[in-house]
DNA sequence: TAATAGTTGACTATTTTGCTAGGTTAAGTA
DNA sequence: TACTTAACCTAGCAAAATAGTCAACTATTA
């Protein structure tokens, strides 16, 4: 998993869609407008977001994009693996002759933290987002359950 | 905090050296052949560790890095900050004019996770990666913590 | 002094990012 | 039917980041 911009633009599009298309599909020039992004990049994410069975276009005039889902049912890691590249995976795809060379140990460690981004990600929906606002106080929560799981992680048993 | 490639040779880099130069110090010649990144390439990585006060180059036959600190005492978290560049915060960098809008939420969200990963990089030093090699259960451990503190997200109190 | 190895800077190639410009197609509306 | 709207598609482009090369220079050690 990698954080990039280009993963950040389309979750705030995300957003934006989530909370506005409730009553009729959102067009991207009001979202490129409101986010300040370019028409045309936001074409291309869309696209994309599209082709993962995450948003439906709706065409002609009063058309736009709507939520294929419930905000409740789509999370944030989802529309960032939509947006984002698959990465190569890190040279030694599982190499047999990898096991035996320390680098493999920054390969796992790696593996581990996408595992970890990722989950933390799949937990929050767009609707988690929309709902609180009070962003701040949960990381303040999570960062304390982040402390003990390191705790754990040092101290085992 | 972003994570890219970049990061991670960083990582893989420090790693090594972590590993091999404790009787002497280790050229980046040797480390570039070892983990296959050239070596200009770790020329201005390291050139970005030693600014940080991270690595000591030693000149001279025999000579190469060596860490100025234990491998206890660095951190993950600080090697990806050393070498990756400190990221533009976001357009609205705390301005008064960004809370009216909703695309603020995804900027907290952002920060929050950001907070997420570096706190949960920095609980990891080098000397823990070369300790154990079960990383593998240790991932899933904190995976583990990471669905409680999802829950705990969810459903507060 | 000669060899080693860090240090520095300039320069190149590739990929990703963010965006522009131009179309085509489907669906409403006059 | 003609017109408008907005999704959908394609090509290309400039800036940045990424990854790497080359060459000169300096400090250290043998």
């Amino acid at each position: 998993m990698r954080l990039t911009t280009k993963g950040r633009y389309a979750v705030t599009a995300m957003l934006d869609l989530a909370f506005h298309s409730q009553i009729k599909p959102v067009t991207l020039t009001d979202i490129a407008a409101r986010q300040t992004i370019s028409l045309s990049y936001l074409e291309q994410l869309f696209a994309r977001l599209r082709r993962a069975g995450m948003v439906k276009g709706v065409r002609g005039p009063g058309g736009g994009y709507k939520l294929c889902r419930k905000a409740s049912d789509i999370n944030i890691s989802e529309v960032i693996a939509a947006v984002d590249e698959p990465l190569d995976s890190t040279k030694c795809g599982g190499e047999a002759n990898c096991q035996k060379d320390k680098a493999c140990l920054t390969h796992n460690l790696w593996m581990g933290l996408s595992e970890q981004i990722r989950n933390y990600l799949e937990g929050i929906s767009l609707a988690d987002l929309l709902e609180k606002n009070q962003v701040q106080e949960i990381a303040q929560r999570q960062h304390h359950d982040a402390q003990q799981a390191i705790e754990i992680y040092r101290h085992p048993e």
